[in-house]
DNA sequence: TAGGGACCTGCC
DNA sequence: GCAGGTCCCT
């Protein structure tokens, strides 16, 4: 058992990471208390959330990790910026005080994270996601923990589907090795690295060439996985909150594509770039009314 | 182009 | 019964 590589302070981080994960970036973070735990973007952390400091020991440096978290970012400046996008806007911004876009860079975890979400429930989708990063390669051992990355595509292709049944992936088994030979086939990391610098719209079209990936997953990958700033996720829990929000007269229909086009072109005219950062305000301002109705 | 059904599994 | 969809079919 080895040390940390690294171990420092961050005074008074002004981001909230129980806020970031409920807003559902990240599969693999864990909270206890005071103790977060978890890898992201191919680093490893233990943070404890210490008043006005957090203790932090990871493989990661404090810039690193001060640019992972956000931790530098002007959030007075974003929210008065989603603000004048819609004034309606402004209780939801008050619950959400600390959130963050997280800076991934690994679109293989974003993908096979949300490739795991499809018609599923949040801990059967962490279940998932641990699972298959189990087959990743170690980064270290701290903290009585063997911390790893997330698997590479080729890893991912040599999955077996009875393997993953066994596992209770149910009918997501075969689909993880398929979409990984699929991905390999359009050029593996280095295609989808690529999509990082092509305009947003083209990356979610190229996206869903995969196998199981649909609108949606391709919504959270551009957005979460390849920093694609403007892209706004629709799932049900957004196109309930957006109806109510913008388009009344369209409560109680289906999610179709064009009305996707609708929801996107509207936050990207209220927010623009910070389109999906205002998605992320109103998700989780739509997920704790859910809870609460519940 | 909109609507409807099947799909694994686990938790309500 | 339903869940942070996708795919296939009218």
């Amino acid at each position: 058992m080895s040390d940390w590589p690294f171990e420092y302070q961050i005074d008074s981080p002004d981001v909230n990471l129980a806020m970031c994960v409920r807003s559902g970036q990240v599969f693999r973070w864990r909270i206890r208390g005071h103790l977060h735990w978890g890898v992201i973007a191919g680093a490893a952390f233990v943070i404890e959330v210490d008043g006005n400091r957090w203790h932090v020991q990871s493989n990661a440096n404090p810039s690193e990790c001060r640019r992972i978290f956000g931790i530098d970012v002007d959030q007075t400046q974003l929210w008065a910026k989603i603000l004048a996008g819609d004034f309606g806007l402004a209780d939801a911004l008050k619950e959400c005080y600390g959130l963050r876009m997280i800076t991934q860079d690994d679109p293989v975890e974003t993908l096979f994270s949300f490739l795991c979400s499809a018609n599923n429930h949040i801990s059967r989708i962490e279940g998932m996601v641990n699972c298959l990063s189990e087959y990743g390669e170690v980064l270290g051992e701290w903290s009585g923990k063997t911390w790893r990355v997330f698997p590479s595509l080729d890893v991912l292709t040599c999955i077996g589907e009875s393997e993953l049944r066994a596992k209770g992936f149910g009918y997501r088994a075969p689909r993880i090795s398929q979409c990984a030979k699929r991905a390999l086939e359009l050029g593996g990391i280095d295609w989808l690295n690529h999509l990082k610098t092509i305009p947003a719209d083209e990356a979610m079209e190229q996206l869903q060439l995969l196998p199981g990936v649909g609108p949606k997953l391709a919504e959270c990958v551009a957005l979460f996985g390849l920093g694609h700033q403007s892209v706004v996720p629709i799932d049900t829990h957004m196109w309930n909150a957006t109806t109510r929000r913008y388009f009344p007269e369209l409560l109680g229909t289906s999610l179709t594509d064009s009305r996707r086009n609708l929801v996107r072109d509207e936050f990207r005219r209220r927010f623009g770039d910070l389109a999906g950062l205002a998605h992320q305000v109103v998700f989780v301002d739509e997920m704790r009314n859910w809870r609460l109705r519940r």
